[in-house]
DNA sequence: TGCTTATTGAGAATGACTCCGAAGACTGGT
DNA sequence: ACCAGTCTTCGGAGTCATTCTCAATAAGCA
């Protein structure tokens, strides 16, 4: 299960006529390089490329983000309200699934291989080519239970 | 498994110190009599409910939308880009997850009761009240890979 | 019935995301 | 190595789903 590399996703690229680029290279290295549990959104990840001297504009970290993600090899994640988040798109086993309190957000990622074969099974049955496969979870964590704030 | 009742949402909650009104009651019998595979966004409720001469203003859509969300009276899905959509929350053997294709946004229902057992499972180990648990598969369809246009 | 306060409705405001057009830079072929 | 063709980037303008504001309304409770 080695790591996807640059020249791999140039080949996936050229091979739909579309174009290998610095910034592409860049992001993907950059998720590739994350800490496990980390869900950029875009703003995030052009903040951290320009921290990291390695700036890329926000429009083209836009395009970029959902390009990879119908190409499978991000997933698109809609986590906490208002704006979508990105993670590297990881095979089993290290492929995982979110559980999510609706109130204070807290994320609690877990894996679960049954989960992923009935997925792939599924989508194989309608003749799907499957990108990815998430359970989402949403719920009230403990301590929200116990806090007295309704909602 | 009789349906969530009216009354019952009114004292549900009144236990929270929140009202029943008209709106909450026309939302959620609308809800239960829709047909199945049938996700609305606010302005698709907000529309429907004006053509059935009950008009809600869409401001009040999207509250109580996202407070029976909440609640875990409607579940709250993110298909198609761009907005979200709602449809009853439904226990098993109604429960269901849905398979879409990132090209053509065509969605398939699916149902899978180990997947939502597996989901209850990880929620209470973690002690957190579940509210809704849904497999989400992205992939292509079969329409769409044979199609030339890419992306 | 009257008081308190949650809720509604209409419009304004917000902000995540997309679109646009000119400039730049991959790719495949010579 | 160079060129033509066109894909991509960048920055700013534009879009639109969703949230906010606040005065008017109406649940819930004693
Ligand atoms: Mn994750
Ligand atoms: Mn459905
Ligand atoms: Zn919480
Ligand atoms: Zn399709």
């Amino acid at each position: 299960m080695a790591a996807y590399t640059p020249s791999a996703l140039k080949a996936e690229l050229n091979e739909r006529g579309w174009r290998m680029t610095p910034q592409r290279e860049t992001m993907l290295k950059t998720f590739q390089n994350l800490p496990e549990g980390t869900h950029l959104s875009a703003e995030d990840l052009c903040e951290l490329l320009s921290q990291e001297g390695e700036p890329i504009s926000l429009s083209t970290i836009y395009r970029n983000l959902k390009l990879m993600a119908r190409m499978g090899i991000l997933r698109e994640l809609e986590l906490a309200e208002g704006q979508k988040r990105y993670e590297i798109n990881q095979p089993a086993p290290h492929h995982h699934h979110h559980l999510i309190c609706v109130r204070c957000n807290k994320t609690i990622e877990f894996k679960n291989d049954s989960v992923l074969k009935a997925g792939a099974k599924t989508a194989d049955r309608s003749g799907y080519h499957i990108l990815d496969c998430q359970l989402l979870i949403h719920g009230i964590c403990p301590s929200c239970q116990r806090s007295i704030v309704p909602i």
